[in-house]
DNA sequence: GTTCTAGAAC
DNA sequence: GTTCTAGAAC
């Protein structure tokens, strides 16, 4: 069974006393770590640490719900430091993909409405959601970019400059109301077809990566011949650029 | 959060 | 008969 508060004991430990196998990066206000059962391709969870002198301590941190308690401007400090560092691990997997993959596909920044460990935890996960991990229903629904129960960190902290009533709202975070959206039936996020089980959405998933796989590697073979071919114009002396000149000279 | 497994669904 | 889901875990 794992441990509902492994990461809590993360976040309280020096970074470099983590083993290199969980830990992908730090900074003095957050960890990365490598999501030990991924749901996807690339799965990070980017975790805020404690900071020395702060009044938000590690109960604060327990989840969305406890930091919002802590009061507004210490909430808004903690996320916008979460999104900035989840920021740039979104570039680093963006590097990993075309290096491994020779091209990138969406990436999905957000946190679940409701936690399943304890100690605020942000999701940095790509969005084939093709993953051995990927097992059953609430799995996938958690991760749906529109079902409701992910929440992208950008719609999170629009809550602070929304009106102070919808802010009051939301922070509530009613988990009854949110765990009803994991029992929804099995919707393909990309194409809205409805999935009949579990093994049917995976090899559909599947599907629209290879799709979005082929397209994308067709773009980088296309520009890839189309400046090859202005690079052999060029050479020849048929320099396109030449063209324009005599064409206005002829206009005139 | 996962694993295991009874019994529902096919 | 096999596949698949969903709830218990002492």
């Amino acid at each position: 069974m794992a441990n509902l508060f492994a990461l809590r004991n993360y976040a309280r430990k020096a970074p470099s006393t983590l083993p290199q196998s969980l830990l992908f990066s730090s900074s003095s206000r957050t960890l990365t770590i490598y999501d030990t059962y991924p749901k996807a391709i690339f799965h990070f969870l980017v975790l805020p640490r404690v900071q020395a002198g702060s009044a938000v301590g590690l109960d604060d941190l327990d989840s969305l719900r406890t930091l919002f308690a802590r009061g507004k401007d210490s909430a808004r400090d903690v996320l916008n430091a979460l999104n900035e560092d989840a920021q740039g691990i979104k570039r680093e997997i963006e590097l990993e993909m075309q290096e491994r993959y020779g091209f990138k596909w969406p990436i999905w920044i957000g946190f679940h409405s409701v936690p399943s460990m304890h100690h605020l935890h942000l999701h940095v996960i790509s969005s084939d959601l093709c993953s051995e991990r990927l097992k059953n229903k609430k799995h996938y629904n958690s991760f749906h970019p529109k079902l409701g129960f992910f929440l992208h960190v950008d719609d999170v902290l629009s809550w602070f400059d929304s009106e102070p009533s919808y802010y009051e709202k939301m922070i509530q975070l009613d988990h009854k109301e949110y765990e009803k959206l994991l029992k929804e039936d099995l919707v393909c996020w990309k194409c809205e077809a409805s999935m009949k089980n579990i093994p049917t959405l995976k090899a559909h998933l599947q599907e629209e990566w290879y799709k979005v796989a082929k397209r994308e590697k067709g773009k980088v073979e296309r520009k890839r011949k189309m400046e090859e071919r202005e690079k052999q114009k060029i050479e020849s002396g048929d320099d396109p650029s030449q063209h324009t000149e005599k064409k206005v000279k002829l206009d005139d």
